[in-house]
Formats: C-alpha cells, sequence, structure tokens
DNA sequence: CTGGATCCGGTACGATACTG
DNA sequence: CAGTATCGTACCGGATCCAG
C-alpha cells in the first residue's frame, strides 16, 4: 500500500539534510518561525546552545536561504535574524516528521528496552 | 496558510532524529523498504558504506525498532534485515522531507552561491 | 559470511578569553 | 551586543586485521 516511489538519498541530499536537521537548526526555526529575533534573544530561547555553536548554524542556515540576517548599525550594533519565505516552506515538512516522532516515541522507547534487555541477557 | 502548532525540540526528540536520519540510516531503509536484504547485499548496495558503519546503522534502526535482524543458523550463517510495520511508517515524513529537498534544491544552491559571493567581496 | 576489535585522523563541540 | 580566536576533548567514520 505504501507507494513504491523512490527515495533516493544522493550526495546533494544527504549534504542538504546535515545541513538543516542539525542539532540546533530545528530549535532556531522554532524560533524564528514565531517571531524574528536578535542573537542573544536566540541564546537565551535555546538555553543550552554555545555562542559558537549558534554562531556557526546561523551562519549555515543563512547560506542555504533559510533565514536572514541584518544588521542594524546603532551603538552597540544590533543584528536581527529572520526566517525567509523559503524557511516558512520547510516547516510542513519538518512537522511531518514531528508529529511522526511524538506519535511513535512510546513504541520506540519500548523497542529500546526490549532492544536492551535482550542485549544484556545475552552479554551478563 | 501555515499553521501555527507548536515545533518543539525536546531532547528526546532531537536524539531520535539524530539516530534515523544519520548518515546512512535513510539508504538503509530505502533498500529494506523494498526488499528485505542480507549483510553483503546492503553494503553493495550502499557502495561507499564500510562494514563498520553499516554494522553501528543497523544496530541504532533495529534498537529503535524500525528494522528486524533474524539470524539463519546455516553453515556459514546468513542474517537477514527487514523493515518492521514501525519503519513503514516512517517512510512517508522521509518522503515528504526528500520532496522538500528536490523542490527547493535550485533556490537553495543560488542562496549558497550568492552568499558565498557576498562573502568572497567582504574578505578578498 | 557477518561481523568484532583496534588504531587513527578529521571534525564538531564546549569552555574561555578577547574585540569592534 | 554580537561575535572572533584559541584551545582541548569527544566522538565519528575509515582502514585494517581478526574471529565465530
Amino acid at each position: 500500500m505504501d507507494t513504491d516511489d523512490e527515495l533516493r538519498i544522493d550526495a546533494p541530499h544527504r549534504e542538504l539534510l546535515d545541513q538543516i536537521l542539525d542539532k540546533w537548526s530545528l530549535s532556531v526555526l522554532n524560533e524564528l518561525c514565531e517571531r524574528p529575533c536578535r542573537f542573544n534573544e536566540l541564546r537565551r530561547a535555546i538555553s543550552q546552545v554555545t555562542q559558537k555553536s549558534l554562531t556557526a548554524t546561523l551562519r549555515r542556515l543563512e547560506r542555504n536561504g533559510v533565514i536572514e540576517r541584518e544588521v542594524v548599525s546603532t551603538r552597540p550594533v544590533a543584528v536581527m535574524y529572520r526566517i525567509t519565505p523559503l524557511g516558512k516552506t520547510l516547516r510542513h515538512p519538518v512537522d511531518v516528521l514531528l508529529a511522526w516522532a511524538s506519535q511513535n516515541m512510546p513504541v520506540i522507547e519500548r523497542a529500546r528496552e526490549d532492544f536492551d534487555r535482550r542485549e544484556e541477557e545475552a552479554h551478563p
């Protein structure tokens, strides 16, 4: 019943997913979908991210065109990040994925427990 | 247009995505969606994967309940991997994601070029 | 045939210090 | 405020060798 269409993972796809689904990107997208944010706003909103990782994540997302960076020349400078139209289109696929994760989390956790228990029995 | 529902990325979700969307998992899922495979079949089908990475990927996917491992006690032993019902349900979200990637790849590549060119102008 | 064990180099990441 | 620079660490994937 599930269609037999292709599901190719060539290098460009793989690379793209790595850039957009990495550790912090989804959290950043989440924040910026709600409102434009400044750097330290994001940093506070995503409490565990380090400044270095946040910088790298923002750069990557900007390079891929899903967020925008605007420098406001005040003193001191302000930098505003916002989602782009392309970035907004990313939301649906991500939501589908997260919905799947939420729905199946219980099943998956049971599977993990079963697996770990079997492992333990095999290697006491 | 795009709904305003939540898009939470808590630690469990994050971990789950890391386990299921990592470098080789999608290729493995792809193969096993088409037919059950033995270890070396998979290895040949996914030409660049090393045996170590393939082993690790299969273990991870098995632990999360999306694939099954069956040992056939012949001489020498054979091991058959197949997708589980849970694994099949993963296909739709992944397809949505890949469809997004395919559709937007041209836009993204232009964004990258623009970004890189601006970088180069800024740092000659 | 199906992996496990080991070594190894690259890279991602965290912590800290410093700058325009 | 919004980063850059530097350092040390942890982990990952690749290569190779070995075993049930």
